[in-house]
DNA sequence: CGTGTAATAT
DNA sequence: GATATTACAC
């Protein structure tokens, strides 16, 4: 039975991530040994492509002293408003953040705005979510329109957008249906402790800002040297730290099978 | 003003 | 190729 659909709401609202108990989207994703393992960094491939992404410097602190450099510089100026941010990765974990945002909206509230304030992920613009929202729906729209028995998908074909998407659970609420009079969604019990299990790594500050002025890396202060690795070459990997087809840190109870 | 969508640009 | 941006409709 669906209980008080207000209720659940409340309750999961009251749990909303916290500035501080944000979770680290900004996880520091495959240790030095993980990336040998796997390909990248190995044999002949320059390590390096990875220096974008993330991290957001601790913009409070005695804000005077910082207005103007000599004009041979462009200002990196801090994010305040207005500024080119640099392009928004859609890294899997931030797009799971997205499903989940949207799965738990409902898709009746899933409209850029509602997705964006609930990912409460600093930085992102309703534009990037809006943008994103009309890709992740063509190809909601496209898995259903080729529900044929191909059960193992391959064919289809074109995983032009595919491939950040299928990174994620899709909830099965997603499909099309027509809304039943007001609405219905499952009250699914969202967990709010979700925490990392990660061993004491090089993780600086625990900052939860995404990207800073990445295209121009010159800040004035002496930012660590972490540079906060992604999948480089070989694209991104599947939630590691997931463990990797278990449903253990997952946020709700998708996936069911 | 916010959204949905297609087309187009970077 | 992935995102952003624009234009237009609603």
């Amino acid at each position: 039975m669906r209980e008080d659909e207000a209720n659940w709401f409340s309750k999961w609202e009251q749990q909303l991530p916290k500035p501080e108990d944000l979770i680290p989207l900004n996880q520091t994703l495959i240790t030095p040994d993980l990336a040998i393992a796997f390909d990248i960094g190995t044999s002949h491939n320059p390590i390096n492509h990875n220096r974008f992404q993330q991290q957001q410097p601790p913009s409070i602190s005695t804000p005077s002293s910082q207005t103007e450099f000599d004009s041979s510089d462009l200002n990196t100026d801090e994010p305040a408003r207005t500024l080119k941010r640099p392009r928004l990765v859609w890294t899997p974990q931030l797009h799971k953040r997205f499903v989940d945002a949207v799965a738990h909206l409902g898709i009746k509230n899933a409209v850029p705005k509602t997705i964006m304030q609930l990912m409460s992920v600093d930085g992102l613009t309703r534009e990037n979510v809006a943008s994103h929202l009309q890709k992740y729906r063509l190809y909601l729209k496209r898995m259903q329109g080729l529900s044929s028995g191909t059960g193992t998908f391959g064919s289809g074909g074109d995983p032009a957008t595919d491939h950040l998407f299928a990174s994620s659970p899709v909830p099965p609420h997603f499909l099309h249906q027509s809304v039943h009079g007001a609405d219905n969604f499952l009250p699914y019990m969202p967990v709010s402790a979700l925490q990392q299990q990660h061993h004491h790594q090089q993780m600086a500050n625990h900052l939860h800002r995404q990207f800073a002025p990445v295209g121009l890396s010159r800040q004035t202060n002496q930012s660590v040297p972490i540079t906060p690795v992604r999948g480089g070459g070989g694209s991104y990997v599947d939630d590691l730290d997931s463990g990797n087809e278990k449903k253990a840190l997952t946020l709700f109870p998708i996936g069911d099978d």
